[in-house]
DNA sequence: ATTCTTGCAAAGCCTTTGCAACTGC
DNA sequence: GCAGTTGCAAAGGCTTTGCAAGAAT
């Protein structure tokens, strides 16, 4: 289901630790940034911001919205996340320890699906070889409707008929 | 610089007036919306509501935020349009009458280059093929910065070390 | 002790919408 | 004249932010 993981020599909370010991003005490193951390790798989801508090809350930890938003942005900017401009919000996966990859997103459930594509890679790098255009990031996503879904519309619309 | 136009049967207007007339129950087309439509059709640009809203107000004509948005989306429903979600606000361009392709985004002055890759159609249909996805559209951005704005960081960091 | 983080609520930004007046057909 | 459109201002949805209290180093 998932892709297969990156080696990674350090766990994303040191990594973490590391990015905030090095900024201009050391930043400090809290325990609900810590539970936060270790919450997201400890799963393999795309999630929004949203649901990343409902579930922590649900899970018992305290978290609050405004610090949640603040720390997503930092783990961002740690190469810990990779945010998914897709749609009206904000959705976030594993950047660290996790392949590049690209999406089929379903507009009808909305799950993502990864897929690793090497022929991208090479139009990114030619296109921008070609643009003398300094790549900093791509996003590629193909929007549709998923195999589980579309079954669904065909039995329902089988039914009716009847 | 653009890419190289399609061939069309019918002027855009033409072909907004037969969406409209061809809804479930009729829409009507008033002044606004032929006034933005022809707008639209006469620039070749990236465009979001709000540089929409400015540039027609600039010259002479009679727009309401409202009424913007409005006719967009519909301009998006008829074909006509094609919406690019990048960043916080949607931008538009053109869909009839223009082939499909792909953006470079400069992060320093928002540009966007056009260009076309007959790879990313093929890795499109292959990828949909094998989850059985039911294609409806893909959005395809490198993020990055352009020549002209890396040079003019280059001439400037060189000017710095002066 | 100092400086950063937190949490609340308020503000920001873009887009949509309720409603009364208006207009295309 | 009926049904759809307009324009205003208000509401919506998501994210950021000002500020006072709290916590990390």
């Amino acid at each position: 289901m998932h892709l297969q993981s990156v080696e990674v020599s350090q766990s994303p909370e040191e990594k973490f630790r590391e990015y905030l010991a090095s900024r201009p003005r050391a930043q400090r490193f809290t325990e609900q940034q810590r539970d936060m951390v270790n919450y997201i790798f400890s799963k393999h989801n795309h999630f929004d911001a949203d649901s990343l508090i409902e579930d922590m809350k649900r899970e018992g930890f305290q978290v609050s919205r405004a610090t949640i938003y603040r720390t997503l942005n930092k783990l961002v900017d740690a190469g810990l996340l990779r945010r998914l401009d897709v749609g009206p919000r904000m959705y976030y996966e594993h950047d660290y320890g996790y392949p590049q990859h690209e999406h089929l997103v379903c507009q009808r459930c909305h799950k993502m699906i990864e897929f690793q594509s090497p022929a991208i890679e090479d139009v990114v790098r030619d296109v921008c070889r070609d643009h003398l255009f300094h790549f900093e990031g791509h996003s590629f996503v193909i929007r549709g409707v998923c195999n589980e879904c579309n079954r669904a519309r065909m039995t329902k619309s089988r039914l009716d008929l009847v």
